[in-house]
DNA sequence: CTTGGCTTGTAGCGATCGCTACATACGGTT
DNA sequence: AACCGTATGTAGCGATCGCTACAAGCCAAG
């Protein structure tokens, strides 16, 4: 079985269990391999879970880009919407968790955590910028700014602060009327 | 030596160290003890972080009000000025780090990180109402919103997105001069 | 002085960690 | 047929993990 084969079920272990709880034998055993044979293809831990955020973060830009929808946005408010009503969905939980696992190790020091970070947000941005209205009068600059404040208030809702999130987002003056569902915290 | 004393220690062995090195021998050593008695008055790990965890979080409060600023800011972008030169001091970084492993562990669903993370946003937002500016127009919002915008500013400094953060915090059309020094990335 | 409850040291258990040594099997080249 | 590089299984190494059993020391109450 070849490393091609395998990163992908490495991949949905860690994603489903979380970079914490990746060891090298519960991964063999999840690939349908030993931890023999993954030291084989790639060497060491540090770079088969290298390889693995790759993969991982190459399958999240193809989510984006499935995602991309055909029409643009028609105001920021509109932006701020489609973000997290993407990040929402259930397919994107367990992204979710391992995404503050690589920010975590970052923070640690850890450069393979940090590439695999930046080019998600590299990926994200970009994807943000090609969402904004059609007459914005600074699409580059207020797609960061809308990375910011997402990502904010997606991290605040995974402390249990989703109200907090939710009330700062209607507070930031673009997002006027993002009624509707209740939420939880 | 009783809890009360060992828990500076063991939580200044975790800041420095991080939650996934904390494990109870080197925690012990840190402590001028041993595993034997971390276990004896916490009972297992899991309380024993639980507890490092709470009492960080009440350091973590106390750095706050000796931050809290006796005359109160002029505008929302001072207010943002004040909580990024106050987290980016030097004794912030350790615990910046540490921050992510919070909410990495309560993405993970850990009720203890969620609980210490929820605390420490409690605090954090407080200490942001008091510090919003004098007229302003909706300053419990505000402050939810201002907390969503430079948490996401500091996920992407930790990311090695500094600039981006920079960049969208400029745009955010409420920070028109943040004037000054450059940064990385 | 004795007793009894805190506190602590020593030793070790069973599990898991990343990784390696060694041997074997297979498949194509010469 | 002999050979050789790639792939794989079996076994185990030394380290570390959280935790526990057992015994000894200590100090105040009786």
């Amino acid at each position: 079985m070849s490393k091609e084969t395998l990163l992908p079920k490495l991949a949905a272990h860690v994603l489903s269990e979380g970079l914490s709880a990746a060891s090298l034998r519960p991964l063999a055993r999840a690939a349908g391999t030993s931890d023999r044979m993954l030291i084989y293809h790639f060497g060491n831990k540090d770079d088969l879970i290298k390889e693995v955020l790759e993969h991982i973060s190459d399958v999240y830009s193809g989510a984006l880009d499935a995602a991309m929808g055909e029409e643009r946005a028609k105001t920021r408010q509109d932006v701020v919407a489609r973000v997290l009503s993407h990040m929402g969905e259930p397919a994107m939980q367990s992204f979710l968790a391992l995404w503050w696992e690589i920010v975590a190790g970052a923070a640690r020091g850890s450069a393979s955590h940090k590439e695999a970070a930046q080019r998600m947000m590299d990926r994200l941005l970009d994807w943000l910028e090609h969402q904004m209205p059609d007459g914005d009068p600074d699409p580059k600059g207020g797609a960061k700014y809308l990375l910011a404040l997402t990502e904010g208030a997606q991290m605040l809702g995974t402390v249990g602060h989703a109200r907090t999130a939710r009330t700062g987002l209607l507070a930031s003056d673009l997002i006027g009327n993002l009624a509707g569902n209740p939420s939880q915290d």
